[in-house]
DNA sequence: CGCGTAAGCGGAATAGGTTCCGCTTCATGA
DNA sequence: TCATGAAGCGGAACCTATTCCGCTTACGCG
């Protein structure tokens, strides 16, 4: 079974994150593999911010980091797997307050103080990346679910709604999550006017209510 | 501000649903378009069933039907739009049941059970459905919370909650459809080997704590 | 240091959704 | 009944994502 990440597994290139190993395991033109890596997120991160996420075209990728079309394909699964590469990049500094970070969000706190202060966060992330994760989205249906960002998200939800003595806190930690879709947060937040802090507040109050043995 | 459903207003055809009025409001062109429109979607519900969602293709749904592929999309936003109006139809028995039939799903049982009978008949119908629920979900974010049908169950849930006694109803009620997302349904299914009756006995689990003062 | 091999590369070709626009045909009303 | 305006129609053209495949070239080995 493959990393089905979006990315064809090979976590991150040399220049960005600067320090981070190479790759992993298996092994060979990784010189050139790699930097090319490095330039396509490169390329990607600047036009997105430039044109926006859904004006950027493949091609134009492409040719922003100086590589063939067929160089993105093979780094990346889809427009949705480069979506979710730049996405798990900045989200790993997220993912390290959560897990090791101080309390309330890290070790520390009790189970529901830390989960609202995860969802807090968490909707603060998909806020501010709303392009991104919309695009991630798109995906083929439930390759969302199977990146390894999510699965981190997961568990660490049905961990804490466990402690907290919730009954299902897989099938509970799944719905809170997809109450906090992009889509949904998209919604919340055009649609019906919410503004960021009425979401954190609101989706608080749902962790809470999720967490309790009801 | 338009009908928004995917569906460019005007509700079925003449030959399909065979009592229903021609259409609405405005008014010309009726009698082409309106035959057009149940042309295509006998031909796009023919081939669905035949060869799969996926497979079918714009211009084939436009053949089958003898029309031109201009003419689905004065009629239809686009394929999803074409899947959203398809379901649409089907569901409308649910829909009746849900508003007027016998309880528990009816009116007469308590919030709570009406609640739980509606995540089993919804989870079933979109079980069913699954292919053309994922397809019609690929439409642009958030299109779908705009589709009529959509605003029927959340209006329904969102009543229910309120009605036993819990906090926020609309955003409990907007977190429990994204719960029961294509998506989410198809994840449970396929990735996680439940089953439909799993699931259906653990989501109506998850409205009850949704329903819940807490 | 020169080879052999296969990982990687580039970009043309493919495929399918969506848009555009000139042509038809319906429906109205004189 | 016929003229007329506009709703609808068809399908070619367009735009992009994605695939394919023959060519390059980094790397390990003798």
């Amino acid at each position: 079974m493959k990393e089905a990440n979006g990315t064809d597994s090979a976590l991150s290139t040399g220049s960005r994150l600067p320090l981070r190993a190479q790759a992993q395991a298996a092994g060979s033109r990784r010189a050139d593999a790699v930097r090319n890596r490095g330039k396509v997120l490169d390329a990607a991160e600047r036009l997105f911010a430039r044109d926006g996420v859904e004006r950027v075209t493949m091609q134009a990728v492409a040719k922003e980091a100086g590589v063939g079309v067929g160089t993105l394909y093979r780094g990346f699964t889809d427009k949705a797997g480069l979506a979710l590469a730049l996405l798990d990049e900045r989200e790993r500094r997220f993912q390290e307050l959560m897990l090791s970070g101080p309390p309330p969000l890290g070790p520390g706190a009790e189970p529901v103080e830390r989960l609202t202060a995860f969802v807090s966060g968490y909707v603060g992330l998909v806020a501010e990346q709303l392009e991104l994760v919309l695009l991630s989205q798109t995906a083929a249906p439930g390759a969302r679910f199977r990146s390894g960002a999510h699965a981190l998200w997961r568990t660490h939800c049905r961990h804490l709604l466990d402690l907290a003595g919730a009954p299902s806190p897989g099938l509970r930690a799944d719905a809170l999550l997809a109450a906090l879709s992009g889509e949904m947060i998209a919604y919340w937040l055009t649609e019906e006017g919410k503004d960021p802090a009425e979401i954190t507040g609101a989706t608080a109050g749902l962790a809470r209510a999720l967490a309790s043995a009801g």
